[in-house]
DNA sequence: CTGTTGCGTTGATAAAAATCAATTTTTCAG
DNA sequence: CTGAAAAATTGATTTTTATCAACGCAACAG
């Protein structure tokens, strides 16, 4: 089943995993002089906001949750990071500190870059350069959608939406033909969505009744999925 | 009254001001050559969201609003930018349509820079470049900060929050020492702080209620803003 | 000056979402 | 396999927010 034409998933991804694709060789090089393997298990902590940033991490494999808590300790994802992007870059280039945290949704393997190699490699490659830029300009229109997504739409809209992104951001990790498994807890699903667990549960519920889903435990299985872009009622 | 360690102005501002300021004259003429000064008068559309885009702004004098509108017409204000901020470079950097749609907030006086200067002084400029990379880095951030406050915070703190934000932007307009004004309809203030005006002009009552801020027809001044920043729960 | 029109305001009500309190199911260590 | 802890689910209730309808005020064209 493609989303193509009926559902425009490309506002909710991301663009940085071609960053880091046939780079020259030198500028590969210069950031893999350094580069240590980092194993991080589901729900460690990769980093923090407020924290200053010491290099960027390009997800190897395993999904990573982008989130800002409040000070009751309520998380916001903003964003779910998958195999292949990169996290950790705007604080650096934004010469700042850590915008949001982060933490590993289910075992990970990254590959960490020390920030004086990444801004090295900047330097001298107008490549990286220019997809940095291309990257940032459309996580703008991501994020923006999200913003509007968040006024103007209701919790079950909401939730529709977040489980037609999270299948496309699963749909890795099952075989090609597969059923496609999203396999994350209702707290974390509810932080995504933006509103409490129960709400998220009683919904699913209702999915489940009209036969748009299925559930085992924590995980989901979408049935129908042209019924749940209809129930998102969000077109273009 | 400064809201240095108040309260985060700068996790609410954009900083695309200081991309063009003192550049190397080579650039800075690249980026001047076929320039053209337009005015918009108030509420004129400059750029819709889906559009292709044909150049840059600068916003010589005058309040955008940047927003997104839904199938009913529901306006969201994603960002207002100010005199002295660029619009129009995240469509061209990121090679796409504009994600958003940009109207005058009030009379307003900007300069057209064609999207192929712009990219030409992109092309040989590794300071603009680098701005650049700042500036969007630190519009995630900004954007980023949007979505958990959307996503956590009551309309009365999202309110609380916008008028200390407006302020900050209407601040230059009045002289200094003079009492701050902010004017701007009920609407595009509720289509700000996402919710319907009914509800802001209760709020607003409350405030008034309260003796925290101070309203002569659509102008609204704050008297408060201490209280204000109590109201709004936010820290950090 | 005056009628019209848009905008701001108010009140009443309906709908959506959050919260609180149990209870059941699942997971996982031992 | 088993018991404890964590997570998911359900129901009842309160709070928040949206919606609908009406009215008043102010700006403005003629």
């Amino acid at each position: 089943m493609s989303l193509t034409g009926i559902f425009p998933i490309d506002k909710w991804n991301f663009r940085s995993q071609s960053i880091f694709l046939n780079l020259p060789d030198e500028e590969y090089e210069l950031l893999c002089a350094n580069q240590q393997e980092q194993v991080f298990e589901q729900g460690e902590i990769i980093f923090r906001e407020g924290g200053i940033p010491s290099g960027i991490y390009f997800i190897k494999y395993g999904k990573i949750k982008k989130y800002k808590a409040d000070k009751d300790g309520r998380e916001q994802i903003i964003y779910v990071a998958n195999t292949g992007e990169i996290i950790g870059y705007h604080a650096i280039l934004g010469d700042d500190r850590y915008p949001d945290s982060a933490a590993a949704l289910e075992d990970c393997l990254l590959k960490f870059v020390p920030k004086e190699d990444f801004l090295a490699a900047l330097q001298q490659s107008p490549i990286l350069t220019q997809r940095l830029l291309k990257a940032l300009s459309h996580e703008f229109a991501v994020l923006s959608n999200t913003i509007s997504v968040f006024a103007q739409r209701s919790v079950k809209e909401r939730l529709a939406i977040a489980l037609i992104v999270l299948r496309e951001k699963y749909k890795d990790d099952s075989a090609p033909g597969e059923e496609v498994t999203i396999n994350i807890s209702r707290t974390d699903l509810a932080n995504i969505v933006g509103t409490a667990k129960e709400n998220v549960v009683r919904f699913l519920k209702e999915f489940k009744e009209q036969q748009l889903i299925h559930t085992a435990g924590r995980k989901i299985h979408i049935i129908d999925i042209k019924k749940l872009i209809e129930i998102s009622n969000y077109v273009s």
